[in-house]
DNA sequence: CCGATGCTTCGGCGGAGGACGAAGCAATCG
DNA sequence: CGATTGCTTCGTCCTCCGCCGAAGCATCGG
């Protein structure tokens, strides 16, 4: 009993809805200021400060002073990881956020997921790729075929200097709205990348959600033009 | 602001030192009675059945009545592989549990993981079976190669049955006493089933540890004959 | 049957920690 | 140089929740 690390502590400090939200703020990848978080918890500036400094002390966040403003951003992917898991357990059970906002159906559509894109879009695209040949799913595991190394070359995504890096290249990340796996890894986020720089979608100021443009809509009419055929079987590659 | 599944429950949930007690003794994989949990905590009896009552409330654990005694044990992976990554998180801050018992040493040379081998063993083995190349890892992706296969089949594992499933065969899992990785998954599982049906390791009534036999020894030796790392000198297998 | 064991519900106690207001520093702006 | 903004520290209040003891149901053994 009692063997390993303390993940109490840690848990304990995400089991703060105030924390957890200013966490789940962060998810959307960019760095927020002390103010923006507060208000994104919706508690005072001093609670606010409290709880940074608690995070910011266990690990979970970086801070980075510029002028007057601290930016806080998540530590890492693994700290993105943990959320994530977190907010699949959560969605397990049922039991949905409560307020479902006018903006849900935007944040449904298309979101960020840390780094990479999440929502209908995003998983129609997996599903498209899979389809298409370009991505491969075996044995619950997710992998670049030679085809789809030659179509995201084609379409301007550096494959290879990904793979040079530790990061997973591909990652099937199960989506908490669609219930289905869409692409992560070092891949997703290129191609998440890739539709910023293009205006394919612009992220939105004030939330994760990300606003398709017109020609990113017809970009990714294009990319996953496959999406509608079945499947043989969904891929849900989650767990060790 | 908001937006997801309330990711604060589940991890206020998991953060009470109590109930983090429970599930971290249920990282072993077995399933315990209601009173052994209790004792695991280190709480009363009625304490200890809140508290499990709450987490299977929230689909963290599953029950299941037996005579008088009530079982419990992780609903699933995901569970398990989210409870692995807080300990990733807490590992990486430093703080570690406040009390290294005499048990310590022997579970850090070889322990159960949820339903697959870590420790100092397990890492042996996962960076042999590379330097081996029975494992590949590219892009931060790990992959059974041919030789690997034809390997473990020799030895008695049956690869192919693992392939049907929709889990992961290969998994790269974060050791937090390593700080390295080693081999989760399908395969990592049925490795730890051999180990545990050959005698090789025995686990511990008591905690998460696994006792290597000699004939353990032996064999994880043979396995592990070319990892970059020197063996373990000391043995602490006890006879059956 | 009766006693023992395992687990749960109930009620009351107590402490940890999250909330805010006021005040204090630092940095930017007119 | 004041004035404003952004953030932090301090002190205090108060709610929440984890804890246990006692009692109440079930199950198993004789």
């Amino acid at each position: 009993m009692k063997e390993g690390p303390s993940i109490a502590a840690v848990a304990a400090l995400i089991g703060d809805p105030a924390r957890a939200n200013m966490l789940g703020a962060l998810m959307a990848g960019r760095a927020l200021t002390a103010g923006e978080l507060a208000r994104e918890a919706g508690v005072s500036a001093p609670t606010a400060s409290g709880h940074l400094a608690r995070l910011g002390q266990a690990g979970l966040v970086l801070v980075e002073a510029q002028g007057r403003h601290r930016y806080f951003r998540l530590s890492g992917p693994d700290v993105a990881h943990v959320l994530e898991g977190l907010m699949g357990l959560a969605a397990r059970t049922g039991r949905l956020r409560t307020r479902p906002g006018p903006r849900d159906p935007a944040l449904r559509r298309a979101r960020t997921c840390w780094d990479h894109m999440a929502g209908e879009w995003a998983v129609r695209l997996y599903e498209a790729f899979l389809a298409d040949g370009r991505l491969a799913a075996a044995a619950g595991q997710v992998s670049l075929t030679a085809a789809g190394r030659s179509f995201f070359r084609a379409e301007g995504i550096d494959v290879a200097a990904l793979e040079t890096t530790r990061r997973p290249l591909c990652r099937a990340c199960l989506d908490w709205s669609e219930r289905r796996p869409h692409l992560g890894g070092g891949l997703g986020r290129a191609i998440l990348d890739h539709a910023v720089a293009r205006h394919w979608v612009r992220p939105t100021a004030e939330s994760r959600a990300l606003a398709v443009t017109p020609p990113g809509l017809a970009a990714l009419r294009r990319w996953a033009a496959n999406a509608d055929k079945p499947l043989p079987a969904t891929i849900a590659a989650t767990g060790p």
